[in-house]
Order: structure tokens, then sequence, then C-alpha cells
DNA sequence: GCCGGGGCGGCAACGGGTTGCCATGTATTG
DNA sequence: CAATACATGGCAACCCGTTGCCGCCCCGGC
């Protein structure tokens, strides 16, 4: 009878697992990785006894002579901004179907800091899904050189990429801001290195031009709720009626902003986002907005990366595009007929106070 | 010279290295991982030359011998609520600060897959941070068993942990209550499987108990924005004046509910959340509920996982606790005297209409 | 009875670093 | 000047699987 005392605290290997079932560690390690290659009797054997022994394939030593760990990076721009959730959901959801795990990285909206975080992950991920990079085109090149890559949110010649119709959005937006009269929308930006923005704004000019609607742009801000509140003042100084925001969240900041400022929300001006966030719906008044899919996105991805890792060309042709839909809500509205043409009358309203107050 | 020619494709090994700067492999090594071991003009030779030819150390090579990979993973129970997106940050920023990669696992909420998750990254980590687990401590301790961890908001014998001080959120909490003349609390439940969960309903009893205010609970509910719709339908059943809900989410959920069934807050009800999500701030009423110091938390707990990665003994004694605040806004208001004591006038009102109707 | 082929298992060479130990050469000390 | 200590670099074993190749055995066919 064979010893079972083994060191404690030592892992298990195939060689304990060989010395118990009395085979050689080759055969075992064909028992788990290529099961047709050995007897199925003295596979099933081996089986049990790695069970017994509790053996777990090590798969940092698998990986160095397969170079497959069997993980994929997923590269946001801002974990922060709830978009992103849902396309992780849809991300690992594909990437769990096919046994891969998913290593998360928050870019922060930094191009350093995703090229480090990347630069450091990339040669322990058998691919990399960058969803909304911030990192320059050469610099994405560079990366899909050395590991499958697809692109998310961005198009990008000779890289696989998914992206959503945004100028199909971006035109019904203005569509319907149009029947509700507005002849001027202000498009508010968001980080000029977002690919996403500037075709969100060449979409509204190209849209403006056919639906003869005057089109301007402010900004850059940051997508955030601040930046929203931030481009509500300047809004103050160059008023609108109809407001195109890069994103939900500039949208509930500048509706947030405005309305500290006096101005109403839909009544003096009209304000549509993108992306239709939860919080879209949440907040007073509800918010009109582009809805992505964004389940769909991080799916679609991940599901184009894995074919790729398996061994697919990865279609680097036209990019995939996704269809976008408008969720009208409260945050539009007919325009209102009273302010002057070139000076609403809210411009003059209370100066901005500070934060709400906190009762103590 | 030597040849500066190699066949592309291949990743440059610490061998090319040696080779071109005339060592030996080890002295590549060491001048990588140990540099005050060699000569310190060798290692700047070595650190050009490595340089020159792009070298880069592979970590799952390294992972091999030291069994370390500089990778921590970090469990979340739900990527879809905002609450971790904070403590994602300041777990990321004291990892990376560390030079460790984070690994994100979204448990969404499962038991099942968490545990599966965990199993499957766990070889692969130096440590784990888990973050509102959903398992069972028995499951938590067989983890701990094998490497180190961290248990974030929830407090476990024998395993490191990381707690906010949700006792006194909730006592806070009641007395504010308490002072708007409110006699009854409302304790809307989480996730059973939620530790904090059992905790804020036990520290609502007590603080009802030297408050003298009589505190019931309903649920459990999904800790989400439909958790919360349902648990607003269930109040119209059993009515009240004042509501803590476990979360905020659940809180926003119920002001919708409520507010859809024609129930005023906080002028009919009073509710209070935990957590201050962002989305506290943007509601409409603003939310009153209890601030977690989420990044703190986050950063608190990857600070004690590295130090025990690096050796020390993991402080298994006392939970760390961190401190909450209240945060007073609009959702909590003085009583309304009008309603009966058991059966408020609001109880009679319009039945539940569907969700709020798109325009086409 | 002989030969070819397939099934199965083992040997050994990887993959890319790390590290204990030893062999130099130089600096320090008595 | 001898003896000792230290700085530096190389050798080789090791981490844990994977896989090309070879050998053995058994089976079937002619």
């Amino acid at each position: 009878m064979p010893d079972h005392t083994r060191p404690p605290g030592k892992r298990v290997t195939i060689y304990d697992v060989a010395l118990e079932a009395d085979v050689s560690p080759s055969t075992v390690s064909r028992a788990f990785s290529r099961p047709s290659r050995v007897n199925s009797e003295t596979a099933e054997r081996i089986r049990r006894v790695a069970e017994r022994l509790g053996y777990r394939t090590n798969p940092l030593a698998r990986a160095l002579t397969t170079s497959r760990t069997q993980m994929i990076a997923l590269v946001i721009a801002d974990i922060t901004n709830p978009v992103y959730a849902e396309i992780v959901r849809g991300a690992q959801e594909v990437a769990a179907d096919g046994e891969y795990t998913t290593v998360l990285i928050d870019a922060q909206e930094s191009d350093r800091l995703e090229r480090a975080a990347v630069e450091r992950t990339m040669s322990t991920v058998d691919g990399i899904v960058l969803a909304s990079s911030r990192m320059s085109d050469s610099a994405i090149r560079m990366v899909a050189k050395q590991r499958p890559v697809v692109v998310l949110n961005r198009a990008l010649a000779d890289v696989p990429c998914v992206v959503t119709d945004d100028p199909r959005g971006v035109r019904r937006a203005a569509e319907h801001l149009g029947e509700l009269g507005h002849d001027h929308i202000t498009y508010v930006a968001g980080p000029q290195a977002s690919w996403p923005n500037g075709v969100r704004w060449r979409s509204l000019l190209e849209a403006g031009m056919e639906l003869e609607i005057k089109v301007r742009q402010i900004g850059p801000f940051s997508p955030t709720l601040a930046g929203g509140e931030r481009a509500a003042q300047e809004l103050c100084t160059r008023p609108a009626t109809a407001v195109l925001a890069f994103n939900d969240q500039m949208a509930i900041g500048i509706i947030r902003g405005l309305s500290r400022m006096g101005v109403n929300v839909p009544g003096d001006v009209s304000v549509v986002g993108f992306d239709n966030i939860l919080a879209a719906d949440i907040v007073t008044p509800g918010l009109t907005t582009v809805a992505a899919p964004l389940y769909a996105e991080g799916s679609a991805a991940t599901r184009h990366l894995l074919t790729m890792i398996e061994g697919a060309p990865g279609h680097t042709g036209r990019p995939m595009v996704l269809p976008v839909r408008l969720v009208v809500r409260d945050s539009t509205a007919v325009r209102n007929p009273s302010p002057g043409r070139t000076r609403p009358a809210w411009v003059r309203q209370r100066p901005v106070p500070g934060p709400a107050a906190q009762l103590p």
C-alpha cells in the first residue's frame, strides 16, 4: 500500500498523483489535458487518485508551455461610469461560458494609466477587449500586434471593432428635437480622447444640415456629473434651448446645474443624453436619451475576441455595428416660445449658489 | 559585434539578453529581481541591452518559482451596484501602488458563481479581498486557508475583516427619525446572505429599544431598484411613516414605488437609505442616507491584504471598523400627523399603474 | 507464421525565470 | 604579508506541466 501522507502545505502536483497511481507524470498530464490519448480505465484511476489527493492543475505552469492562460482582460475607461456595468456583465457572461476568467481594468479616464495597466497585464492574458479606450490609435495597434484585441466603441483600421450606431442615434435625437420645434442644438462635448465624442458631434453636424437645424459645440467637459454641472454654467453664458450631451451623466449634471440656476428642464431647455444608464430613469425629469445595447456590446466584443483567440483571423473589415434607439422621457419638450432668440429670459436669473445645503 | 537579429515572433527571454550582454542568464535574472546582488555597472549594461531588445520579464514564468503573481482578486457581489465602484477604486489604487494588478470578479449576487470564480482564480492570485461576499462562513474559511484573504463588510472569526460602523449609522438614522417625530420605523431588508443586512436589522432593534421607537422588518427584497419598488407595494399593505432601507438603491426604488402610488416622500413617509451612492444626491427628493467611506473600505482592505501577502500575520482579532455618517437630505421630514395610527390615509389611494409610459 | 498498424505509456526536452551554493577576485584587517 | 571577509558572477537544480518521439504490446490480415 502506497504512502498517503505527504508534506503538508505543499501543493499536490502531477508527480504526486503519478506516484500514487503508478504511472508516469506525462500520463497524468494527458489524463487531464488529452483524455482520448490515454486508456479510459487508466484515466479513470488517475482521476480518482487525483481527486483523493486534492490535485488541482496549476494554471500558471500550464500557461508556461501552452501560452494560454484562459484569461482575458477587459479594459474600461471609468468604473465609476455605470454604462460599463452592463458591458462588463455581457463580457463576463460570454467569457465564463468559454471557461475564461475576465480581468477587469479601470483606466480612470487616463491614457497613461491605461497603457501602464495594459502593459502589465498583456502578457498574462490571451486577449484584450478595450472598451472606450483612451489610448492613441498607434498604441492600440501596438497592443493588437502582440495579442488578440477587440476594440469597443471605437473604429480603427486593422483591428476588429464593435461600435454602436451613434450616427443613427444622434439623427433620431435631432429629429425628435426638431419635431419639438427646436431649430438650434448645442452639443456638450465629452473627452476629446473619446472616439464616440467625435462621431456624435460630426453626426450632429450632418443631421443639422439635413434637418436644417443649427448646431454648435461647447466643451470638452469631463464625462461626469460634475462635468455636466460645469457645462450648465457655460450654457448660461451661451444660452440654448436644446442640448445634446455626450452622455447621460453629463446630461444629468446639466439638468441639475440648470435647475439650480432656476432654469426649467424641459420647460426652458430640452436635454438629451446618451447611453440610457439606470439613473436616466430615476432622475426628475426622466432623461430622454439614446439607448445603447450595453450588454450586447460587451458580449459581442468578447465573443469576437474568443473566436480570435481560438485562431480565427479576426474580422478587421468593417466594424460591427450595434443598433441604438431613442428613449423619450421627460427632459425634452416643445420649445418654449417666450425667450428671445439669442438670449433666453433665464440668462439673467439668480447666480449659482453653492452645493445643496445639508441639514445638520 | 554580436548579432542583433533574432527570430521574429519569438518572445525575448533572459537568455537572449544574457547572450548579448555577455553574462549568464542568472545574472540577468538578478539584475531585475535583486539588483543589489549584482554590480551596478553590470546591471546597468544588462538593463540597456534588455531595453534595446525589448525584453519583458514573463510574469508567469516568474510566478512558477516564486509563486507570486503580483495579482490580487477583488470579489464584489454585484458590479451593477454603484457602491462597488468607489470600493474598486480604493482597492485598485492601493494595489497599483504596490505593483499589484487587481482582478475584479463580479459574483452577480450568487453564492454559486462566486465560489466558482474564486475557485478558478484562487491559484493565480496572491490574495483575495471578498467584498460583501455571499459565500458561507465555512466556504470563506476554506479559501482563507489557502490564500491570504481580507473580508469586507462582514465579520468572521479567524479571518481579517474590515467593516463599517453600521450600528452607529443605524442609531444615527433612528435618532434622526425619532427627532422628526416618528415612533415607528420599518426596516426593508436586503439579501439574507448579506451580513450587513442582519447587522442593520439587529442594530435597529437595539436602537428602537433605547429610543423607544417601535421597529419591524419586511422583506427580504433584492437590493436593487426593482426590489425597492416591490417593497413599496408591500409597504402599501402594511403602511409606515418611516422606512430604513437596506441600501440606497432599494430606498430609491421605494420612493419611486411610493410616489407612483401617490404617496408623498417625505410628506407621508420618510425614507432613509444606506451607502450614499452618487444617485442619492441626484434623485428627487434627495435621499437621506448613512454614508459609508467606500473608497476607504477598498483601500483599507487592500492595504491589509498586501501586508499579509508580504508575510505579516493578518490581524484576525477584532474587525477593523470604519466610521460612517448620516447625510440628511430631503427624503426625511417631520412626521405627517394626519394619517391614522395603523392605516395612513394614502393606503386607500389609486392602485399601482404599470411602469412609466414612454412616448413613441 | 510474419508483418503492419494502432493503442498506450514513458522518456526527456522544453517553457522562462529563480535561487542555493560555490568559485573567483578584491578589499579589509591584524 | 597572511588571513579573512565581502562583492560578484556562474552552475545547476528546480518550479509544474506539456508534448514530440519512441518503444512495447496486441491485434488483425495475408
